[in-house]
Parts: C-alpha cells; sequence; structure tokens
DNA sequence: ATTAAGATGGCACGACCGTGCTATCTTGTC
DNA sequence: GACAAGATAGCACGGTCGTGCCATCTTAAT
C-alpha cells in the first residue's frame, strides 16, 4: 500500500530540534482536536513556523499522522507501561496497570484526555488504516491487562475458574469510562470511582477463602 | 449568543419531506463522521440534492447541527428511555435502562454506535456550546440511571447503605464500554460481558440476607 | 574558505469548505 | 386558473485545506 517514502534522511541539529517541537504541539493538540481535525495550517501557527516550512519535515499529512502516532506511544510507554511493569508480575502488575493508566489521566499526560482513548472513539465506526491502527492499539493494552490477570491466576492470585476476559473488560471499561468522564466534566474526581470498581472486580476474581459451598 | 432566526417557517409537503430524508442521512452521517467532520456538500451528495438545495432547509452549519442533535435525541427517546420507561420503577426499571441501551447498541439504531457517546468523545476535551451540550446530554443520561436506582433503594430493592453514585458509574461505564469496543472491533457479543458486568455491578447493592456480621 | 545539503519561508495551485444571490420550478390557496 | 410563496438548482464569493516549487539562509564537512 503505502510506500515509506526516504523518511530516513539525515537531519541537522536545528531541524531536529524543530522537528521536536513541532511534533511536542501537534501530540498534545491532536489529543483535543482529533487526528482528523488537525490541520496543518494551524499546527505551524501554534509552532511559530511557516506552514511550507513545517510541511518539509513530514512530506504529506498522512507522514505527521504517524509521527504523531509514534510519538503518542512513546509517551504512553513512558508514562503508562513503564511504571506499571516495575511492579512484579501477577496481581501487583496488574494492579498497577490500572493505577498507572489512571495516574495518567488524573496528571493529564495528554491535555485532551489518553490519546488512544480518543483515536478510538474518533475512528471506530470509519473504515481504513486509520481504524485498523486504533483498533489493534485497543487489543494490545487489553492484551496488556488480560496477560497480566492470567499470569495472577497462574499464581494462584486469582481463582482458577475466575473468567479473566470478563475482569479485562471491566478493568479496561472502569479506566477508560474515567477517562472519557474527567475530560469531559474537567474534574478527575470520578477517578475515585474507577479505583473502587477496579479493587471490586479484582476482589470478585480472588480465590474463594473456605466459604465456598 | 445566538439568536434563533425565523425557523419556523411553514413547510410545504414536498420541502418536509426532503428535510426528514436530510436529516434522516445527516444524523447516519453524523454518527461515523462526527459532527465536525460532517461537511455540507458531502452530505447533500449522499441526499441526492445540490448543496445550495439543502442549504436552504437550514440557514447555518449551526442551525444543521442542532437539528442533527435533536433528532438524534428524538430516536434516543423512542429507541432507549420510552422502552424502559415501560418497566415499573424502581430496580426493573434500573435494569431496563440498561438493558434497553445495549439493546440499542446491538441493534446499530446508529450505524456509527451510540450518537451522544460519540459526541461526547469528540467534544469533551474543547470548550464551546458543543461541548457543553455534549456534557448536558451526558448528565441527563447519568441522571436517568442515578434516579432509578435511588428510587429502587427507597423501595428497598437495594441496600440503604448501597454508593448509588458508585452504581451508575459502574453501570454506565459498562454500557459505554460496549458501545465503543462493539463499534470498533464490528462485533456485538462484547455486549454479553455487560450484560454480566451489569449483573454484578447491581447485585454487589442488593440488600445483604442475613449474611452480614 | 568552499561547498553540498538540510532548514525554512514565500508564493501559488487546485480542491473543497460554508455561505449567499438569483432564477426557475412546484405546490397550495383563492 | 391566477398567484403568492416555498423548494430547488446554478453560480460565485472569500477562505482554508493539503501540497508543491523555488529561492534563501544555515549548518557541517571538507
Amino acid at each position: 500500500m503505502s510506500e515509506p517514502i526516504d523518511l530516513d534522511r539525515p537531519r541537522r541539529s536545528d531541524g531536529e530540534q524543530t522537528y521536536a517541537a513541532i511534533l511536542d504541539t501537534a501530540v498534545r493538540l491532536a489529543s483535543v482536536e482529533g487526528l482528523g481535525g488537525l490541520s496543518i495550517g494551524r499546527l505551524a501557527q501554534q509552532v511559530g513556523v511557516s506552514k511550507s516550512g513545517l510541511y518539509a519535515h513530514f512530506r504529506s499529512k498522512r507522514r505527521l499522522q504517524l509521527d504523531i502516532i509514534r510519538q503518542a506511544r512513546a509517551i504512553f510507554e513512558r508514562e503508562v507501561i513503564a511504571p506499571a511493569f516495575e511492579a512484579p508480575e501477577g496481581i501487583r502488575r496488574l494492579e498497577s496497570l490500572c493505577e498507572a493508566y489512571l495516574s495518567y489521566v488524573e496528571r493529564r499526560v495528554f491535555p485532551g484526555g489518553c490519546f488512544f482513548a480518543g483515536m478510538m472513539a474518533e475512528f471506530d465506526a470509519q473504515s481504513g488504516s486509520a481504524h485498523d491502527e486504533a483498533a489493534a492499539d485497543q487489543r494490545e493494552w487489553i492484551g496488556l491487562i488480560d496477560g497480566a490477570a492470567r499470569r495472577a491466576q497462574a499464581l494462584g492470585e486469582l481463582a482458577t475458574d475466575a473468567d479473566i476476559a470478563q475482569l479485562a473488560f471491566d478493568l479496561t471499561a472502569a479506566v477508560e469510562h474515567a477517562n472519557y468522564y474527567s475530560v469531559l466534566f474537567g474534574d478527575t474526581a470520578v477517578v475515585g470511582r474507577a479505583r473502587v470498581a477496579i479493587a471490586a472486580a479484582i476482589a470478585r476474581a480472588r480465590p474463594a477463602e473456605g466459604r465456598e459451598p
């Protein structure tokens, strides 16, 4: 489909700096207005660079979008996944994944809320590569939760008959709902509701402690 | 701020019909592409009418958007709220509200998923009247769930110490998450996960039956 | 110091955007 | 059947969109 062009040409130091500044602003702007709502003209104005000066760094809007997504992935990795993976595997890591996400929502790492939740909602009903990437990202996130939960189950921290897929649904529902509502209402208090929901969902999947029929 | 112009002029039968056809297509298109992504030119083409012929029915894009939202509200009222309110008040109505929403998701009443969930995600981080309307709609929906739950509590169907706001969070999280994921993955199977989550959340809020300390 | 190459801006293009004006049909009322 | 008024299309406007060409400035290697 899309040929990668020559994107890997060498960069000069000043160019690298401008490139980083553009991407930084672009990621923030896109999290608020969406990848589709982002325009090159307004982005250039925001960064303080001419439209063609900006355009030279990417060579199409598509490439700009791809770079934005790549940057957002790096931020998510640094702000959510890496901290969570400092916890030992099993139920502690499962809890850390949820908590790291909620913290990332509370800290408003992206001004428009979770970048990938925004992408999902923007492209969920459309067909094309943007939709497919959004779906893949979401599957990867679910897989992280699901994998941590299965490991916890294998370690005996969750009941052998616990429905892991259901647990993953419950947890992702709680954290992503907290993301949307906290942005919509401009109030992160709802994140506390998510914490309660997460604790309840995990408690329900814990092994029974001798009070079963 | 915005004056209502003269919008209430009399309509001719053929005009009324075209107006309805435009709105029908517009609501479907907007649920997929978003209210911002919708363009008058493409909408006119889709309906099979000239751009200016369409434009005469609304007199600005803002009015078109307002009419689309009004139409979407009527559909939501008819497809979700009215059916749910056939159930007797209390816990049955609470369950019916959730189930009616899930059915509306499964039936793909809007091809892009729940219209108001889409609006919320599109405008949550932006400021302006669109954001405010999205927030108001969401508050109203939460209020419906919350009100039904409080009535159930007053009727003794939920525990007196049940956290109703938490219950409302859990229920809205489950149904809206099912909406997003079913659209994103093109598979309504996830709706079943929401049903399980709803049952669990309600069960947790039920009065204890003599096995409390 | 020269020079090749990247960085940036100026400018213009074709396309589409929302918006109006005007003229021609079509409907419904007397 | 005349006629006022709504419905619809044609056309054009100013603006913005993504994109590309070209000239100039700046960096870095020789």
